[in-house]
DNA sequence: ACTATTCTGTTAAAAATGTGTCAAATCGAA
DNA sequence: TTCGATTTGACACATTTTTAACAGAATAGT
């Protein structure tokens, strides 16, 4: 596995290759060829057997994939099948928002603890984690081995946040701030810009409005 | 404007574009090249260029851009100088994080109203709006020009909600259940997969870690 | 057991995307 | 005003990504 650097296009699609094999498995079909998955999910039949193949070959000709074991098998290449401790930083409406999310969805993410600078909120119990002062985020990290820090603080804060982080060694980042992150080698940031989603489907109306006329 | 169909690549950057546009305007800096430009966002200067220029030539030879100039009128690609009404379907602790933030952004979008099923949430008021039951989506929609819908709700219930709000013409979807829609030409869909998101993350530090070793 | 059909993994071609280079335009200092 | 330095826009080239095609393997029906 794992022979040469797997593209980033390649990992993006995964998760919903994940979500359609998921709802296939829960629906209780057994097998599924590439051109089947393809219509369902509106991608070339050659795309899909193209990605798979890069982890190896789930697939059987004449037979297609078998649905449960590839369900399985890209859950093992998302990391799916280990644990993973989280904190949130950021008690506001998005940090909640996303920490009483994070109990639905459980593939292997434990919400851990939750953090913020505002007085008014700590001691605050959600989903039965006390919000914590900012101060012990450094320790807690450490006795905790926290992977994943979520941040859902203002752009203002987040870039100094984010280096107190990782100079305690924390994995992984995922960025709810509106701002790009500037992190040493071997940390992982996934940026989720809401702003930037909606100019883009801001963008899209307009482009169609224009057009049709 | 608009000669041929620019693609998804392009548009998929102009929003982090005119972040740092926003950010040097603040800054009161009223000028920049492209080489300046790439070396604070980690892309080529040529890619910066070729981007601009598929909306027309807004810099100068041996000036570079006006930052003034180039952030407003990205801004006008994106369609930031029109208003777009918007209204939040599901009303629980995502689509009342949403509703707060939507008041602190404001580039055009105007937050019109919210509504959902949970009769406890019904009258509740969020930034001045109160929620409404589900029933009056469609004449509100209709009544009050709503261009765009954030979607906010579990997924067994998206796709029907969808289809609902399509039929009233609606534009734009912005959504958050963990389904892809399927609309009718014409209706912009913009996905904000988190659990997708999350998941890229894992794979991310994973891959990392296995690397290392 | 035979055969037509199904379907993958792989290779090659095509399409899309990104990068380097340079002429021409403009700037700004002397 | 002149001239070297700067910087764009254009274009050609390189790279990446996607799609098509097909040989070979397995299936399923008879």
């Amino acid at each position: 596995m794992a022979e040469r650097e797997i593209s980033q296009a390649v990992i993006g699609r995964l998760p919903r290759y994940f979500r359609y094999l998921g709802e296939l498995k829960d629906r209780e079909v057994e097998r599924i060829s590439s051109r089947e998955l393809s219509d369902m999910m509106h991608v070339t039949a050659s795309q899909i057997r193209q990605d798979l193949n890069h982890f190896g070959g789930f697939g059987q000709q004449g037979y297609g994939y078998n649905v449960e074991y590839l369900y399985r098998e890209i859950g093992k290449i998302l990391g799916l099948d280990k644990t993973h401790h989280l904190i949130i930083i950021g008690a506001g409406n998005l940090g909640q928002a996303l920490a009483n999310y994070m109990n639905f969805q459980r593939q292997g993410f434990i919400f851990t603890g939750i953090f913020d600078v505002n007085p008014a909120l700590i001691g605050k119990k959600i989903r039965g984690i006390e919000v914590r002062p900012m101060e012990e985020v450094t320790g807690f990290i450490r006795q905790n081995n926290v992977d994943i820090a979520v941040l859902t603080i203002p752009k203002s804060e987040a870039v100094a946040v984010a280096e107190r982080l990782t100079a305690v060694g924390i994995k992984a980042i995922w960025n709810f701030a509106h701002v790009d992150l500037d992190v040493p080698e071997g940390v992982q940031v996934e940026n989720v810009h809401l702003s930037d989603s909606l100019m883009r489907l801001s963008y899209m109306i307009d482009r169609y409005e224009s057009q049709k006329k």
